[in-house]
DNA sequence: GTCTATACAAAGATAGAC
DNA sequence: GTCTATCTTTGTATAGAC
C-alpha cells in the first residue's frame, strides 16, 4: 500500500477516535511510520487531509449502496425496505469509527462552509432517495400517494438518529423501531 | 453580575460558536475583560468550566420544562402533545447557540466518560418522560396500551434529530413532521 | 520522494505579587 | 479577587538537505 493511502487510513482511524482537533499530524505520522513534515508532501494541509477523508466517506455511504431501487418489486417492497434498513443499522453498529467520523464532519460543518455543503448533500441525497423509492412504491401499487415526502423525511430522520444514539450507547430496540416505522409507511 | 457568571455566559457563547477545542481561555478572558489566569481562580481547569456549563444546560432543558404532565387532560391530550413539541422546536430554532453547544457536549462525550453519563442521562430522561406521559394518556383513556415504549422512543428520536437538522440548515417541514408523528401515536 | 531542522504561534497551567 | 510573569508543551507549517 502506498504512503498516501496509509495516511488516509490512519487519519480515518485517529480522527474518528480522537476527533479532528485532538488528532495532530505528529500522531498520524508516528502511526504511519513517517516523519511529520512528510505528510505535507501528500496533503497541502491538515484541513485538506480531512476533506479528502470526507469525500471518501461520502462515497462509501451513498443511498444506493444500501437501498438499491433495482432490488425492489411489488412483492418484496416492504420487506426489502425493512431488511435494507436493518442491514444499514447493523453496519453502523459494527463500524463505530465511521459513525464517529461522521459526527466529526457534522461538528466541523458548523465552522467550515465547504464541509457543510458536503454534509448537507449526503442528507439531501437520502431524503431524495427515500422519496424516489417511495414514489416507486406508489407506482408499483403497494403504497398510497399520501404524504410521501413526510414519510421520506421520517425515514431519513430516524435512520440517521438511530446511528447517533447507538454511538452514544443508548440502548433501544433499533430493529423494532425501524420495523415499526416502515410498517407505518404503508398502512 | 459576578465574574463567575460572566465567565459562564461568555464561555457558553464562545464554546457554542467555535467549539470546545477552538475556544481558548484567552478568548474567554478577553471577552469578559479579565486576564487569562484569572479564570483559574473561578474554575480549576478548562474542562471543569465546560462541565459546569453542561450541568447548567441540562437543567435548562429538562423534559418537564416542555412537557408538563400536570397540563395534560383527557380533552387536550393530543393537542397539548403537539403544541408542547412545537414550542420546543420553536425554541430550538430561535436559540441556535444552545443546539450548537449541545452538539459539542455530544462530541466530547465520546472522549470524556463523565460527559457521556450526563448526556445519556438527558436522553434517558426524555425517553422515560415520554413513556410516562403516554402511559398517563393510556390511563386517561385517550391512547391504546400497545407499543407505548416504541412510541416514546420514536418521539424522543424525532424531536432530537429535528434539532440537529435545523442546526445543519436542512429545510424540512418540522412542524408538519411533529404533527404527523403525534397523530400516528394515538390512532 | 522523503526526511532533518527549525520557525513561529498559541495553548493550558502555575507561582507569587498586589 | 485579580494580575504579571513565566513555564512547558504542542501544534501547523516551511526551507532546504539528501
Amino acid at each position: 500500500m502506498h504512503t498516501y493511502e496509509q495516511i488516509l487510513e490512519t487519519a480515518y482511524m485517529l480522527f474518528a477516535r480522537n476527533g479532528y482537533e485532538k488528532t495532530s499530524l505528529s500522531m498520524i505520522a508516528k502511526e504511519v511510520g513517517i516523519s511529520k513534515p512528510a505528510i505535507y508532501y501528500h496533503f497541502p494541509s491538515k484541513e485538506a487531509l480531512f476533506t479528502a477523508l470526507l469525500d471518501a466517506v461520502c462515497e462509501e455511504i451513498r443511498f444506493e449502496k444500501y437501498f438499491n431501487p433495482a432490488e425492489f418489486t411489488a412483492d418484496n417492497f416492504t420487506e426489502k425496505l425493512i431488511s435494507c434498513g436493518l442491514k444499514m443499522i447493523q453496519d453502523q453498529r459494527e463500524n463505530t469509527e465511521y459513525s464517529l467520523l461522521m459526527k466529526e464532519f457534522m461538528i466541523q460543518s458548523t465552522r467550515d462552509h465547504q464541509i457543510l455543503i458536503t454534509v448537507q448533500g449526503v442528507i439531501e441525497s437520502y431524503l431524495k432517495g427515500f422519496e424516489n423509492l417511495l414514489r416507486y412504491g406508489v407506482s408499483l401499487g403497494v403504497l398510497s400517494e399520501e404524504g410521501i415526502r413526510t414519510k421520506a423525511e421520517m425515514l431519513t430522520l430516524a435512520i440517521d438518529q438511530m446511528d447517533n444514539y447507538m454511538t452514544l450507547g443508548i440502548q433501544l430496540d433499533y430493529e423494532g423501531l425501524w420495523r415499526h416505522l416502515v410498517s407505518q409507511i404503508n398502512r
